[in-house]
DNA sequence: CTGAGCACTATAAAATGTCAAGCGCTTGAT
DNA sequence: ATCAAGCGCTTGACATTTTATAGTGCTCAG
């Protein structure tokens, strides 16, 4: 039953990076390595969601987990070599939305347009 | 009381990026304008989902939705400049998952691993 | 004439993301 | 020594988003 009659790395990176968080997650680590907690705070997520992506991105062999020590908890998350190489989107991201975006058009477009959203059109942290 | 502090592009673009689809779509769209319904099986999306984002990606300039004729309904969607300029992040992304995105992997981090999902790891069309 | 397709909306149901609280333990201030 | 705060991360209840399905009015291929 397979499933895949043949596998499209564009189809499947595009799947990968618009899972909400991700790219803000790659982009906080490509700064250097963090804890959870920290992480959590640069990115804006919950732990919930933050905690699965950081699974699937580590199965993924993006960023690699490591305990430092069980209790008290100290752990970090850090970016592989395939993490790493995510700079090159990020950078074109950053390098588009200085050339086409401005904060009139990201307000007007923002969901509904309400007032008061928490995710407006500013960064959590960082 | 400024709302926003200061404004950040990357923010800003990571955001819209990240939302789903809104990849998809672009990348559909740089191959050429389409209609509704063939823009919508290009990429899997649902109407209603479609339909969202089309405005969104409307308003914020990057894409442009032309009548052709009211009845029958014709309707074509074209980038702008603004969004033909994501080729670059297309482009980037596209490079990184050649390098560093395999089936198995991508097979082994689907949401679950569950069997039978429907999205997961083939293209709709296109 | 019949079936299919166009662009899109309405509705309800399913999936997903969020919040708040909390675990066992250590650290910094009092 | 005592107290609040913080670490990484899970759980369960809830809000939001996405989905499937069905239909609108009309025109064309068969």
């Amino acid at each position: 039953m397979s499933d895949e009659p043949h596998f499209c790395p564009v189809y499947a990176s595009i799947e990968l990076l618009q899972e909400k968080w991700n790219l803000h997650i790659i982009r906080s680590l490509l700064a250097g390595p963090m804890g959870f907690n920290d992480l959590g705070r640069a990115v804006g997520a919950n732990p919930t969601t933050l905690a699965q992506r950081l699974e699937r991105l580590e199965t993924l062999g993006v960023l690699e987990r490591s305990v430092h020590s069980v209790m008290p908890p100290r752990t970090s998350y850090a970016l592989t070599c395939s993490g790493r190489a995510l700079q090159n989107v990020i950078d074109a991201i950053e390098q588009w939305g200085r050339e086409h975006l401005t904060p009139e058009l990201t307000a007007s477009a923002a969901r509904g347009a309400a007032p008061g959203a928490r995710a407006a059109g500013r960064a959590p942290a960082g």
